[in-house]
DNA sequence: CCCTGATTCGC
DNA sequence: GCGAATCAGG
């Protein structure tokens, strides 16, 4: 969605009138509270009240309370000062003025194992396969697997002849046998009885005929959602 | 947590 | 120019 002459007045009014940002980018659709705002600055629109102040230091207070981020502020305008040294004349020719570079992110050594560090990467290295690598580390490039033909997983021994989940369709009976996660969970495999998830055995325990509220009995363990004992 | 506007900065 | 990410106060 752009900026459309007609888009453009809505939020000039709107924010004349007082909604706020995000208001504004649900009325006019397709944009993000963060563009209006973004757009009412490009403008020139008159500032709102601001709930975060940005003058205002709190002096040593503040500048301890938070230590300057990772991210040093950009040189500001090293052109125009490196012009002024100039002027000066007292540059030596052959000697450059020193550059005050951007601080390159030095990569932490971690104290413990276990502490995740955001400069390292884990790169794949296959199916399965990673390699924690940090940003100064090489690798040389890992040569391309040889083709080769892949082939589905041979089935657990304890439900080699049993019906897994891949086996299901319409025509057998998907009551579970056992768990999920468990090594031998399989489903029942019988015949389904026509119309229904389940054979014939297994649909006389899912389905039961409506009694008379007096002859009812507490309903069987469910398959599942029943409290697991281990 | 939610909300707000301001600011930065990569695109 | 645009807007996501981020910040910081309410």
């Amino acid at each position: 969605m752009s900026w459309t002459d007609e888009r453009i007045e809505r939020l000039k009014s709107m924010w004349a009138e007082g909604a706020t940002a995000s208001q504004i980018a649900e009325y006019l659709g397709g944009v993000s509270r963060n563009a209006v705002i973004g757009k009412a600055h490009r403008l020139g629109l008159e500032a709102r009240p601001s709930p975060v102040k940005p003058g205002e230091e709190k002096g040593a207070a503040a500048a301890s309370a938070r230590p300057a981020p990772a991210a040093a502020p950009r040189d500001p305008v090293p052109a125009a000062r490196d012009a002024a040294e100039l002027a000066a004349g007292d540059a030596p020719t052959g000697t450059p003025p020193a550059r005050v570079t951007r601080p390159v992110p030095v990569p932490q050594t971690p104290q413990r194992p276990s502490a995740p560090d955001p400069n390292v990467q884990y790169r794949s290295v296959g199916p399965g396969g990673f390699i924690r690598q940090g940003p100064g580390e090489q690798q040389a490039p890992i040569p391309p697997a040889p083709p080769r033909r892949l082939v589905p997983a041979k089935p657990s021994p304890e439900i080699a002849d049993k019906t897994s989940l891949l086996d299901l369709n319409d025509r057998i009976c998907k009551w579970p046998i056992g768990h999920p996660g468990e090594p031998d969970f399989h489903f029942c495999g019988n015949q389904a009885n026509p119309g229904f998830p389940y054979c014939v055995d297994h649909c006389g325990v899912a389905y039961q005929a409506q009694l008379p509220r007096r002859d009812r009995r507490p309903p069987p363990p469910l398959p599942f959602g029943g409290p697991r004992v281990r």
